[in-house]
DNA sequence: TCTTGAGTCCGTAGCCACTACGGGGTGTAG
DNA sequence: CTACACCCCGTAGTGGCTACGGACTCAAGA
């Protein structure tokens, strides 16, 4: 069997190479052992962190999120609450992101949508860029 | 009258000051004339465009997307057409980013919901982003 | 055996769109 | 005259990567 080695790590999570680089210099990632060679040599653990960690990322929890996130992972922690809380409070970020763009975009939509007899004297679209948001 | 200074036209368009000076570094502003003192003057039309870029930006275009608006929106140009193309392809990045919310928002809520019946085994929410570490 | 090409090492710099900092000059009100 | 707000400038920091360059190492083919 071949050591997992940073490309394999890579490719197994598909985490970019530079980044997975990046996070063990924030201290995301424990720093591995190293073979002779110099180069990184990775576990089965690893694997399972990164993956964990980008999961993470994709659902949009930043660096200090996830920092929380994995120290509540430990064993021995069992504080699912805390986690709760954490996934509850992203959850209301991530809504507030939602209802901002629904509204963003009916105003384009409606701007828009007003283009439609070509024949308008001033473009509707850039007249709501020059008129005061609602 | 009082000269319109960096100060007065940052609170006018509720850009911050720092950010005037950068979009002027940036060329997307012009830059203005300058006081004995050395003190930029902005005039009315400088409150308009700072205007128009600051909505715009609220409305999620990034800078090189405002630097076409702006140059669309120059009199004579009168190209409504490609202001609608814009808009309607930053429209799609924004529905495409709300629908993408979405999905992690359902997948959050699921997780957090089956915390309930707080004697679960596993953290569910742990559990979703691939967890029990180690 | 030699060479080629892929993989890895490292530090540093760039990306976007700001924001902050430090150290100075200026303008105005009490 | 003394506060204190305002302005000047260049530079560095933010988050979360991504790219670059030059050196080393390793595995496979001629």
């Amino acid at each position: 069997m071949a050591a997992i080695t940073i490309g394999k790590l890579a490719s197994e999570t598909g985490v970019h190479l530079e980044t997975v680089r990046y996070y063990e210099r924030i201290g995301l990632i424990p720093a591995p052992r190293r073979a002779r060679n110099g180069y990184r040599h990775y576990r089965i653990e690893d694997v399972r962190r990164l993956s964990f960690v980008r999961r993470a990322r994709d659902l949009g929890f930043d660096i200090e999120e996830i920092r929380t996130l994995l120290a509540l992972a430990e064993p021995g922690q069992s504080s699912c609450d805390e986690v709760r809380k954490l996934a509850i409070a992203h959850l209301g970020d991530i809504q507030s992101k939602i209802s901002d763009l629904q509204r963003l975009a009916s105003l384009l939509t409606t701007s828009i949508e007003q283009c439609r007899g070509s024949e308008v004297p001033i473009c509707p679209v850039l007249d709501m860029l020059g008129a005061p948001l609602a």
